[in-house]
DNA sequence: AGAAGATTCACCCATGCAGGTGAATATATG
DNA sequence: CATATATTCACCTGCATGGGTGAATCTTCT
């Protein structure tokens, strides 16, 4: 299981590594919406989304709904899951900066997660 | 501070994408090493290296520090730290997989971590 | 000074991707 | 059937990047 899913990584990683993206995460965070719904609230054009959204999928973050001519998407967090599970890996060389992963979370909670930066 | 780290997190998790750029922090994870050490591990040119080594630099995840004519390289994980910052956003869309994060890192602490595959 | 080692610089090639535009395909709805 | 809506497909452009080769730079050693 964990040869296998090198190539999830590399598009998990590689899917997240973009501000748009990331962006759309976290609008499914909040609510499932439509590809329009989605392209609406950034100044990129509807195919860019879909395209943006195809490589989401890609990495299985997120997920489709055809429901008659609208296609639902809805927020995966299964593979960034897989993602921490890589970078934990080097919590040891973290420094004093984190004592532990949990208030690290803690701590970090309330900041903004949009990632957006124009 | 949330705003201007949001370029880093591009870098982070765009070096990270790479299965050989993982590798090499695999490596660096271990034991410090020169440029040319790390090339003759990986079926990549030595210059082929050191353009990955700079993309890592770039993201803050690998110090330089020459000693005469040889670089050696350090790594330097917290980028990570704040990249799993971001991924923890959204733990709670995690499912029934993954009940706690500590439980998580925890169970999956004896999991290889080259990320390296064929 | 001269030679060998370590690393980078300057190009080249192929691929991929983010962005766009315009047409095509479904699905509803009148 | 005809039309509007939702999404994708096909194609184009510009830029970044992974890979390579050969020359240049810098440092150590004899």
């Amino acid at each position: 299981m964990g040869e296998s899913s090198a190539r999830t990584l590399d598009r998990v990683f590689s899917a997240v590594s973009d501000p748009t993206r990331r962006a759309i995460l976290a609008r499914l965070a909040d609510s499932e919406a439509r590809v329009t719904d989605i392209a609406t609230a950034f100044p990129i054009s509807l195919n860019s989304t879909s395209k943006h959204i195809r490589v989401l999928e890609g990495a299985g973050l997120v997920r489709r709904s055809v429901r008659g001519r609208e296609h639902i998407l809805a927020l995966d967090a299964a593979p960034l899951a897989q993602a921490a599970g890589w970078i934990v890996h080097y919590r040891r060389f973290w420094g004093d900066q984190l004592a532990s992963l949990d208030a690290f979370v803690a701590g970090r909670d309330k900041t903004d997660r949009t990632g957006r930066s124009s």
